[in-house]
DNA sequence: AGACATGATTTCTG
DNA sequence: CAGAAATCATGTCT
């Protein structure tokens, strides 16, 4: 008499009020009266109840039984109905979410940087780009190119690998989960719908993992790329063909030190750097030029009798292009003029000591002895620029930084518009 | 290793 | 915004 209550609670619980169970029934029991159908449900139900009563062997030879039982179909339904009804109707809604903004962004950036994706030029793509960005392309950046390439596709590698592996363990660890839920289905209410809801739970688990190495993949990105494109970190001087020809334009043009954005330009491109990079030499070069002068004094005179022989011995070359077989006046004075020049140089080199200490000295000199040789303008204009007095006693250019000026019709020999430099 | 040179960056100014 | 000035960081020389 003591299983009475339990059979007719379960009874009272299991089956009250739910409306697909009589349909369940009536689908495995048809042509019984109502009177057999309540003594075969509480026929299971009394089975299930004890079957925790029971040892091992009873229980299962009881539990294959049941699963054999002709109202098994039928009974398994309804509570996977109730159990989807209560359960999953809480929880569903709020599980449908988009994917990740997070892991949209790092996808994003991992494809950018080539590290996702087609391998085919990523890493390089985006080396060029921070060599765009950086402005040294000049060969000696090749060597840094190929290393930074290595470095990425070390990183693509690695992030490769180890998204196999993740992708294989969740792979593997999803399949196990579904193999036991499928295993359990037989013994207790698991519908598909739960099974699906097990999985995006573990998936979702997963792609946390998923996402905490696509973060670091990114991050060593960064760093590799911060290292690359840290222009500081990478200083390379430039060579000296450049560091002339930038050199021949400030002391030709030294009384208006400042190129304007086409002299700039033009001059980057000859010594293969950027416009920028021009800016902060001229920058530079001003400041430490004025600031100590004597110290550039002497490269200052080089440079001037330098260009001004070579200016001359353009021009000479230039007259003789003309009459090859008769050196006429022009040629004559040319030749003078070169003579004068070298004998200028000469002479710099000799008073080196005393021009140092007299920085105005042989400008005048030069002056004196360029307005003797009678014309030449050009290189008078020149000439004129060499002069220090251009620095003024408040410590600026006597001219305004008027980019104008530099590209005037007076521009001297060593400006890069009239090469004869190098 | 230390001094100096030099290209780049930062801060300030007109 | 260009340039001056100060400063940083690296390269080069001794």
């Amino acid at each position: 008499m003591d299983e009475q209550p339990r059979l007719m609670h379960s009874h009272g619980v299991g089956m009250a009020g739910h409306p697909g169970l009589a349909q369940h029934m009536q689908d495995g029991t048809a042509g019984t009266d109502g009177e057999g159908r309540k003594q075969d449900i509480g026929d299971i139900l009394q089975q299930i109840m004890t079957i925790t009563d029971q040892s091992l062997d009873e229980a299962q030879a009881r539990k294959h039984a049941l699963n054999c039982h002709r109202m098994k179909p039928a009974l398994f339904n309804v509570l996977c109905e109730i159990k989807e009804k209560t359960v999953l109707s809480i929880r569903g809604a709020q599980e449908e979410e988009p994917p990740d903004p997070q892991l949209m962004r790092l996808d994003n950036m991992l494809l950018a940087e080539g590290v996702a994706g087609p391998e085919k030029g990523g890493g390089s793509a985006a080396a060029a780009a921070a060599a765009a960005a950086t402005g040294g392309i000049g060969a000696d950046n090749s060597a840094e190119h190929s290393d930074y390439r290595a470095k990425l596709s070390q990183i693509r590698q690695i992030y490769h690998t180890e998204l196999e592996k993740y992708e294989q363990a969740c792979n593997e660890f999803t399949t196990h989960v579904m193999n036991l839920l499928r295993e359990q289905s037989r013994t207790r209410p698991i519908s598909p719908k739960e099974i699906e809801r097990m999985v995006s739970i573990i998936h979702r688990k997963f792609s946390s993992i998923q996402m905490q190495l696509k973060q670091s993949t990114c991050e060593a990105v960064m760093i590799l790329r911060s290292r690359f494109l840290d222009a500081r970190r990478k200083r390379r001087n430039f060579n000296k063909q450049a560091t002339e020809i930038l050199n021949e334009y400030f002391y030709s043009h030294l009384s208006n030190p400042y190129p304007s954005e086409e002299a700039k330009e033009e001059l980057a491109k000859k010594c293969s750097i950027t416009v920028s990079q021009v800016s902060n030499w001229f920058g530079n070069k001003r400041i430490r030029y004025k600031k100590n002068i004597g110290k550039f004094q002497e490269e200052a005179n080089m440079y001037a009798a330098r260009t001004a022989v070579s200016a001359t011995s353009v021009s000479a070359h230039g007259s003789q292009a003309n009459s090859p077989s008769t050196p006429n006046s022009a040629a004559a004075k040319s030749f003078r003029f070169t003579v004068c020049n070298l004998f200028l140089f000469m002479s710099f080199c000799l008073t080196r000591p005393f021009v140092c200490v007299s920085p105005l000295f042989q400008v005048d000199t030069l002056r004196h002895v360029i307005s003797q040789t009678g014309g030449y303008s050009d290189s008078l204009a020149a000439s004129q620029m060499y002069s220090p007095q251009g620095i003024n006693t408040n410590g600026g250019w006597q001219d305004a930084p008027t980019p104008s000026s530099v590209t005037s019709p007076t521009e001297g020999p060593g400006s890069v518009h009239s090469d004869t430099s190098n």
